[in-house]
DNA sequence: GTCATCTTGTCAAGATTTAATCTTGACAAT
DNA sequence: ATTGTCAAGATTAAATCTTGACAAGATGAC
């Protein structure tokens, strides 16, 4: 009932603007000066956009941000178009580019359409993997060179943890595999990882049950009890590998023999091999230890 | 400082009507009826609501609401007013238990499951406000008493921020609003509120960019500066009013004056009043604020 | 290399259109 | 009698229109 006759929505002046970014007068630059796109006119004359071409236009700005002239862009047809403006527009495999840029940029709404592109494009395991955790890394990197804010960063790692955390609600069929705790200990803020190993948990038929960053010893402890948990996973990635030592001894030792404990993440290497605890280099190699725990485990408490 | 011209902001009609939940054509009857209010008039004569006279009428519909006549009401002062007005607050909520006790037994699935469940019925804005918001009190409640684990705090707030995350995401449409920037200082880690705030807001037709908690002030005005954002809505929960007054003073000081800074979360009434910052009690007056931005113009010609 | 020319984004002025609002008066349901 | 809603026709306020100009950078000729 909204829109019954062949009439599409359209837009006016203002809202084509913002919708692309560019300013009205520039609309009406482009459109007299190249005939990039060529709005539909009310009776009175008033420019009236249609969705088509709010698509068009913002893929024309991309091409042109990326280098090109408005005047070799604006006739090209949207195939040619959308080749051109791949630079900035398109998430390709290596596309993290366009997504830090809209991040840079903090346009919230730019960088989720892209990620959410990418998320249904991958799946949410394979997402985590090749490319949220890439993400992750080279946002760091570029934080610590002074080359993105810290804003930036507060802003990617919200959505990211959105993103992950609702790919990873447990099915009703999860809760027949063996159920695994992730968390990480107090001082370890670092969440995107313990998500993504917990996703992959998921994805290789595991029941995983996130509690989230920093959790006390004690309570890690409880919480394993009482969930019935084969496994506690935790992750590594700042601190310290001394007190992260002392820290998984202190676990280790809280834990009935029974019930497995598995260190993940970058600092996992580097911590000394103990009895009891399994350190996991790569997610690759965590995917294929749960499945083994799926054989193992046929009978549970 | 917000506005240096000495005229107080005014608004037009359909303002008025929006935010008190009356009808153009009721406010206009009521006015030249009964003299309910009495708005500035523009040089051509349309109305210019203040603030003030909104504040009365929606204590006046309230007291319509409650039963009484308009034509009684219709006269009466403020105080007399408030006490007629004071019979209309709303239930409050049911079905927290299964949730909370789902959380206790660290039942991931079943808690969101049964959030999801909820969500899907109240839509993301009155869920946030009227469910996780009152949820996570009680969570913090009985933590407090002991009578919840910090693992049961836990996974119920991964679980609430992943799902407010990801109702937060922005449209295409909402980047029509004026834009809004949500953060909470450094010091500042509850997020949940910032959440439900930031979800309002888009729910208002504003255009939020939410950059989580703990920003350090440097990188939060540069991030107003970078998003050319209208407003920056800070939280405040943890923090003592002292250094929050210092905070925001320091945040005022370093924004330009024709951006707002609106502060909200329970912290957000023990502060001082200061020039050019706004203060919000209530999710609903932060909404009603919100609302009003999409109307501000300077003020009469 | 230098200078004229082209390209491109932005701005201003004055006319016009659209979307809101105005007043008045009517009408139906308490 | 009170009260909310509606319609008609006029008016105002806010967007948008076109045209033309201008400046900063890019391009190209010499």
């Amino acid at each position: 009932m909204t829109n019954s006759d062949d009439a599409e929505t359209t837009y006016p002046l203002r809202a084509a603007a913002r919708l692309t970014g560019l300013s009205p007068d520039l609309l009406r630059a482009w459109e007299s000066r190249y005939g990039v796109v060529k709005p539909l006119r009310t009776a009175g004359g008033t420019r009236r956009y249609r969705a088509s071409e709010l698509e068009r236009l913002r893929l024309v700005k991309a091409a042109v941000d990326a280098g090109d002239r408005i005047s070799v862009v604006a006739r090209l047809d949207p195939v040619e178009l959308a080749r051109r403006a791949a630079g900035t527009e398109k998430p390709s495999q290596a596309g993290l580019e366009p997504i830090l840029s809209a991040l840079e940029r903090l346009d919230a709404e730019g960088a989720q359409r892209l990620l959410a592109l990418q998320l249904s494009a991958m799946g949410p395991v394979s997402f985590a993997r090749e490319f949220a955790l890439p993400l992750a890394r080279e946002i760091g990197e570029r934080w610590a060179t002074n080359r993105m804010g810290i804003a930036s960063e507060h802003l990617a790692t919200g959505v990211l943890r959105s993103m992950l955390g609702s790919a990873l609600t447990p099915t009703a069929a999860s809760r027949l595999g063996p159920t695994i705790v992730f968390a990480t200990s107090t001082g370890e803020r670092h969440e995107l990882g313990l998500q993504s190993a917990a996703l992959t948990a998921l994805g290789a038929g595991a029941n995983p049950i996130y509690l989230g960053a920093e959790l006390p010893v004690e309570d890690l402890l409880g919480a394993v009890a009482n969930t019935g948990a084969a496994v506690l996973a935790l992750s590594l990635v700042t601190i310290p590998s001394g007190p992260a030592e002392q820290m998984i001894a202190a676990i280790r030792n809280g834990l009935p023999d029974e019930i497995r404990l598995w260190i993940g993440g970058p600092g996992a290497t580097e911590i000394a091999a103990s009895e009891g605890v399994e350190r996991f280099g790569s997610l690759e190699e965590f995917e294929r230890r749960v499945t083994l725990l799926g054989f193992e485990k046929s009978s549970l408490p």
